[in-house]
RNA sequence: GUGGCUGUAGCUCAGUUGGUUAGAGCACCAGGUUGUGGUCCUGGGGGUCGCGGGUUCAAAUCCCGUCAGCCACCCCA
């Protein structure tokens, strides 16, 4: 007895016992069925991709949550003896980070796919990000990506998808933040702050809300920016929360004007849509993702600390894999994050795991005629268990009771003769002996 | 990366100003009830008190270090 092993899983990994799994699986079973409601097709992408397809893609802070896949044997003795070894150096591989680079490299690689690829992904994605609620290193994406076109149709149409996934899964309080990387681009520089700085202050700038003007102030006078800019560009955003704003935007000349109007094209689009209802406006939401270009979505909830799900436009993203640029869109959900509000919430119903039935025989019945008992009720339709010993009968429905089974079959010598079998309501009491082929009726009647 | 909290039985936790053999509930096993469970009663097994060092006559308790987990930020899905 060797007790030194930890039991547990990895930091930020999780086991899902059976509980666990048919809740992920029904929620995954209506994205699966909303997703090819749209026409989507599935990809499947392999768990490890080439560092030269990961790296760059999501921002110097992005390419440090990479899990890296070390060499080995041979090619990892000869990389540890070079002078300076360097992370690049020992690795060229590492674990899929999120599902729309592989998305890219797909589209890149197989060049007879159609113009307007319509794909959905159901997969895990690993990051070596600390973990926290809600926050894993292991973790399930459902994305829906088009490929193809710039018509904010498509970008209409994956922000229905996702809308209509969390509807039916009984939410109706979400909102779908919307902003386009042009407006926060001009934003920016309408107040004089120079390009490098573009990433910095809208990391900042996304926690207006939250810290409040005088906040962001201080934040943005930490990281070197003018009070004088600060400030102008804080003029601009309160001006763009504004009702009306996106409107007045799109009508004008100035640099607001594009991005505005794409997003009042998109608003447009969605207006008969599952989408119309949760779309918000939002100018002061920056995602973090570098490869975004125009519009970017993120959906909130009330109660929840982080996001249900982002997604954006990333027209430049699938040519860094090819010659030719190829628009694309895209939204992902967390499955994680969707579980856990339903959880705190108490969205499930009852789980209908485990078997209907659990068969038990006393020690004198040939384990041969148990199995030959199961297989008949199996084929009427019911989920039976043998137990594969015959302890006392009290024993054997124990058992049935902690496991949670409605039924028992109790199978003796007297009924084996006579073709019958005692079958015991577990949640009344009632036991009755029947005929084998009535079972099944009288399971499925009471289940 | 920053701040805070917690590490005691398989799980959730109690353990008083440091004091003698470290407890409870749940779970598990046995018996009450030998062809009838879940409820109830009785009993039982199970602990290097995260790890290492220090203070002390004496440490689960105090101090230092270390590791792990959780929460809030940050960031993200």
């Amino acid at each position: 007895m060797s007790q030194a092993i930890s039991t547990k899983p990895p930091s930020g990994m999780r086991d899902f016992l059976a509980a666990d799994v048919v809740r992920r699986r029904h929620v995954l079973s209506v994205v699966q069925r909303v997703y090819e409601s749209f026409g989507f097709v599935p990809l499947e992408t392999p768990t490890i991709e080439n560092l030269s397809t990961l790296l760059g893609k999501y921002g110097p802070e992005g390419d440090q949550l990479l899990y890296r896949i070390l060499h080995r044997r041979d090619k990892l003795q000869r990389a540890l003896g070079g002078e300076s070894v360097t992370e690049l150096d020992l690795s060229d591989e590492g674990l899929r980070y999120d599902l729309t680079v592989p998305l890219a490299r797909v589209v890149a690689n197989y060049r007879d796919l159609p113009a307007y690829y319509k794909r959905y992904a159901i997969q895990p994605v690993w990051r070596a990000d600390r973990p926290a609620k809600g926050r894993f290193r292991e973790f399930y994406q459902c994305d829906v990506d088009i490929t193809g076109t710039k018509s904010l149709v498509a970008d209409a149409e994956v922000c229905g998808a996702v809308a209509l996934v969390l509807r039916e899964l009984g939410f109706a309080d979400f909102s779908i933040h919307v902003n386009h990387r042009e407006l926060l681009r001009a934003l920016v520089a309408s107040a004089g702050i120079p390009p490098e700085q573009e990433g910095l202050a809208l990391i900042v700038l996304d926690k207006l809300d939250k810290v409040g003007p005088d906040g962001v102030k201080k934040e943005l006078a930490e990281k070197g920016i003018a009070l004088a800019e600060s400030e102008a560009m804080l003029r601009t955003l309160e001006d763009a929360r504004q009702p009306g704003a996106l409107e007045r935007f799109a009508s004008s000349d100035g640099p607001f004007a594009h991005g505005a109007r794409e997003l009042r094209e998109l608003l447009a689009a969605a207006a008969n849509g599952p989408a119309a209802a949760h779309l918000v406006f939002d100018p002061t939401l920056a995602r973090g993702l570098s490869y975004y270009t125009g519009p970017i979505f993120e959906i909130s909830c009330a109660g929840l600390a982080g996001s249900m799900g982002g997604g954006g436009r990333y027209d430049n993203l699938i040519g860094m894999f090819m010659k030719q640029q190829v628009p694309a869109v895209g939204f992902s959900l967390g499955l994680e994050r969707v579980l856990l509000v339903m959880e705190e919430r108490g969205m499930f119903g009852a789980l209908g795991i485990g078997p209907q039935v659990l068969l038990c025989r006393f020690a004198d019945v040939p384990p041969a005629a148990a199995i030959a008992l199961a297989t008949q009720l199996r084929a009427q339709g019911l989920r039976v268990e043998v137990f594969a010993d015959a302890p006392a009968l009290g024993k054997q429905l124990g058992y049935a009771s902690t496991i949670g089974a409605p039924f028992a079959a109790i199978l003796g010598t007297n009924e084996l003769a006579a073709g019958t079998v005692g079958l015991k309501n577990l949640v009344t009491g009632e036991q009755v002996t029947i005929p084998v082929g009535e079972v099944a009726a009288r399971v499925l009647a009471n289940g």
